[in-house]
DNA sequence: TCGACTGATTATACACTGTCTAATAATAGA
DNA sequence: TCTATTATTAGACAGTGTATAATCAGTCGA
């Protein structure tokens, strides 16, 4: 991945330590955090940095298009750093949310929807990831 | 609709007033409301039923299959009367949220998941809802 | 160097969602 | 009627997300 002050920079954001160590976590996470495990980690890296601007950064990647978000889960949002197409798998039991590719399903019948013009979509599916 | 109370004892669950008002209210909704809309409307007709008495009386209609619960809205899930399974359109503008029949859309390729265990999925689509 | 301006950060307040608790009220059954 | 169970209630509580006002940091020009 590029260096957090690169792709701040990139995308006109003053690299700020702060939201330096918000980028660096959100950014390269598998999983998929929610503020508060985001506001966690930065306060390893940042003791001082406050709710507030995590919130703020998170917002401000997402309107840029850095960062994807999904309302998905129950209590919170959660944010998505791969901003390619895809769908999710939610497992029921641990509550982990995976990325499953886009092209690994298809979805046909979106065009005959009369009254509705489709913008985007995704497949959500839920129940037990198997243990490999 | 059946009538709230015969419902109601059909699943063994106490006909209360507060519990009428609920029943009455949600199951018979067409839009997707969250607590907080069903507690609005309850407390015209039950003035004095609490913010606790619709948390439990909607769990426990989710818990007995008669409603179903969607996370698809940020800040708060929604209750959704139709328990046959249906796809979701979210209209990006409004937040006005509509069934989409099972039957009109199609998804392949579920089977191939070799690492998960789908015990339920659903399509959602964002977008505009055309004018009429 | 100084001061002023801009932007970022902070602590805090706020509104809201959802759960829990303890007390009270209503109900059913003997 | 008395008792045991179940429902309801107000309020406390923890959590999420936004808004505000004050402070702080950095830049720019004189």
């Amino acid at each position: 991945m590029k260096d957090a002050i690169s792709i701040l920079r990139q995308c006109d954001i003053q690299p700020t330590p702060q939201r330096i160590a918000v980028v660096e976590y959100v950014l390269q996470s598998k999983s998929h955090p929610s503020a508060d495990d985001v506001l966690s980690y930065a306060r390893k890296k940042c003791p001082t940095i406050s709710r507030a601007t995590v919130y703020n950064t998170l917002n401000l990647l997402v309107e840029r298009g850095l960062l994807g978000m999904q309302t998905i889960r129950e209590g919170a949002v959660v944010f998505d750093p791969n901003i390619e197409r895809h769908h999710h798998f939610v497992d029921n039991e641990t509550g982990a949310i995976y990325d499953i590719p886009w092209d690994q399903l298809e979805v046909k019948g979106k065009e005959k929807l009369k009254d509705f013009e489709v913008v985007e979509f995704q497949v959500i599916l839920r129940g037990r990831r198997k243990k490999t």
